[in-house]
RNA sequence: GGGGGUGUGCCCGAGUGGCUAAAGGGGACGGGCUGUAAACCCGUUGGCUACGCCUACCCAGGUUCGAAUCCUGGCGCCCCCA
C-alpha cells in the first residue's frame, strides 16, 4: 500500500471538502482497509457523468486497498415522500427497487473494481428497528441542529412546508453509517449536513466517527444547472459513442477543467498542464475539447470508439454531411406527401404543428436542402430514398412500403 | 378548533365577463454567426392534412347571448391564531 502521504494527494484531488483531514491522516496510518461508504437512490438507474463523479473517487480508493460500501437506499424509496410533494422521492414498489438497484449496479461496475465493493442495502437493518429504537435515535438529533441544513433552513425563512418525516431522512442516512461501521463517507456537497450527521451518531453511539468527504456537484451540459435526467442536461454512461461524443463536445468551455478533473482518468499533473494551457492560450479550446470528449468516451466505451466518434462528428458539424447510417422507415407511399405528417411519422417532429413550425422556420432539408416555409404537400419522388433532416442533428430516411 | 390566502400553458408569473390560445420573463426548439462552446441577433413555443376546426386557465356543477375571470360544492397547497 501507498504511504500516507501519496494516498493523501489522490484523495484530495478534485474534491470540495474533507472533514476533518487529520482524522483521515490517522484511518490512513493504521495502514488497515478502510470502509469508504456511498449511499445511492434507487429511484433513477440510469447513470450519468455526474453520479459517475464519486463513483471514479470511490475507485481511487479502491486502487489505494480500499473497501467500498455501496448502500441502495431501497429502505427511503420504498416509503417516498409520503406528502407527495417532491417528485424526486416517488415511493417505489418492491420488483422496481430491485430492477433499479440491479442496473445502477451493472453501471457502477463500469467503474467499481466488483472484488472491493460490498453492496449492501440499508432496509437491511432500517427495517428492524421498532418504534423504541426510532425513538432513542431522534434523542440524539436537536431541531436547531436539523435546521441547520440549508435547505431546510432556507424552505422553513420562507414559509414553505417541511413534513416531519423530512427530518428523519438524514437520521436514517446517519444510522446506515452506524450499521455497515463507515470510515469514509462520500456525497456531493449538497451532501455535507447528512454526512456530519453521520459522523456525529458514530461518535454518539461511541464508534470512531466516520471522515466526510464531499465532491463537487457536476453541472449538465448547459453549464448552469447540475446534472441530472430531469433538466435534460446529463450524458448518459450509456450513451453510444457519437452521441456522447456530441454532448461533451457541447459543454461550455469554462466547464472543461472541471470535466477533466472529476471525468477522466488523467492524472493531477496532466490536468493542471492542460489548465495551464488553456489560460495562456497555447491550446485551441475547441482542440482541447475534443481530447477531453476521446478521453470519457474512451472511458466508457474504447479509444477506438472514441476516434470513430470524432470522425462521425467532425462529418456532421464540420463538412455537414450526413452520418453513414440515417434510421430508415417504410411509409405508405401517397403522392402528393403530406411533410407534417411524415416528419411526425418517422419522429423528426412530436406533432404535425411542430413539424410546420421546423419547415416555416428553415429548419427542414432534403439532401441538405432547406425546404421552403409553406411547404406541406410535396411530390413523392422528392422524398424517397433522399436524407431528410430535421435541426442539425436528426436524419431519417424514407422508402415506400 | 378558528381565521385568512392561493391553485393559470414546461417553469415562474400577469390577467378587465367578450378585443385571450391567454401579457411578461425563464427554459426549450429552429435560423444566423461560430469552434455543434459561450455571447449576440432573428423567429417559434396546445392539437388537428389547418385562411378553418377542436381542446385548454385544479375538479364538478351553475349564472350569462358569452366565463380563466361571477356563484355553489369539492380537492390540493400556504400562512396566522388556538
Amino acid at each position: 500500500m501507498s504511504t500516507t502521504a501519496e494516498q493523501l494527494r489522490v484523495i484530495k484531488s478534485g474534491i470540495a471538502n474533507l472533514v476533518p483531514e487529520p482524522e483521515l491522516v490517522k484511518k490512513l496510518d493504521s495502514g488497515r482497509a478502510l470502509r469508504v461508504k456511498l449511499g445511492v437512490d434507487p429511484t433513477a438507474p440510469d447513470l450519468h457523468l455526474g453520479h459517475a463523479v464519486p463513483l471514479r473517487k470511490l475507485r481511487q480508493f479502491q486502487d489505494l486497498g480500499h473497501t467500498v460500501v455501496l448502500i441502495i437506499g431501497d429502505f427511503t424509496a420504498l416509503i417516498g415522500d409520503p406528502s407527495g410533494r417532491n417528485s424526486t422521492r416517488p415511493p417505489l414498489t418492491r420488483e422496481q427497487i430491485d430492477l433499479n438497484a440491479e442496473t445502477y449496479i451493472a453501471q457502477a461496475l463500469r467503474i467499481l473494481d466488483p472484488d472491493r465493493t460490498e453492496m449492501r442495502r440499508n432496509s437491511e437493518w432500517l427495517d428492524k428497528l421498532d418504534f423504541e429504537a426510532i425513538l432513542r435515535l431522534t434523542g440524539k438529533f436537536t431541531v436547531a441542529r436539523i435546521l441547520e441544513r440549508d435547505d431546510f433552513a432556507k424552505r422553513y425563512a420562507s414559509g414553505q412546508g417541511i413534513s416531519l418525516h423530512e427530518f428523519l431522512y438524514p437520521m436514517a442516512q446517519a444510522y446506515d453509517s452506524v450499521a455497515i461501521e463507515s470510515d469514509i463517507e462520500l456525497g456531493g456537497t449538497d451532501q455535507l449536513f447528512n454526512l456530519l450527521a453521520g459522523r456525529e451518531l458514530m461518535e454518539k453511539s461511541g464508534m470512531e466517527p466516520q471522515v466526510c468527504l464531499t465532491l463537487p456537484l457536476l453541472e449538465g451540459t448547459d453549464g448552469v444547472q447540475k446534472m441530472s435526467k430531469s433538466y435534460g442536461n446529463y450524458i448518459g454512461l450509456t450513451d453510444e459513442p457519437a452521441e456522447m461524443f456530441g454532448k461533451i463536445m457541447s459543454i461550455p468551455d469554462d466547464l472543461m477543467i472541471k470535466y477533466f478533473r472529476l471525468c477522466t482518468g488523467l492524472s493531477v499533473e496532466e490536468t493542471d498542464a492542460v489548465e495551464s494551457d488553456l489560460t495562456a492560450g497555447t491550446v485551441h479550446p475547441n482542440l482541447a475539447k475534443r481530447s477531453l470528449a476521446r478521453e470519457i468516451v474512451g472511458l466508457y466505451h474504447s479509444s477506438g470508439a472514441a476516434v470513430a466518434a470524432e470522425a462521425a462528428f467532425d462529418r456532421l458539424f464540420k463538412e455537414h454531411q450526413a452520418p453513414d447510417e440515417v434510421p430508415e422507415f417504410l411509409v405508405e407511399r401517397t403522392d402528393p406527401v403530406h411533410l407534417p405528417a411524415l416528419l411526425k411519422g418517422v419522429g423528426l417532429a412530436s406533432s404535425t404543428s411542430e413539424a410546420r413550425r421546423l419547415i416555416d422556420g428553415g429548419g427542414v432539408r432534403f439532401a441538405g436542402e432547406p425546404v421552403s416555409a409553406g411547404t406541406y404537400d410535396v411530390p413523392w419522388s422528392t422524398i424517397e430514398g433522399v436524407v431528410l433532416q430535421a435541426g442539425k442533428r436528426r436524419f431519417a430516411r424514407v422508402r415506400a412500403k
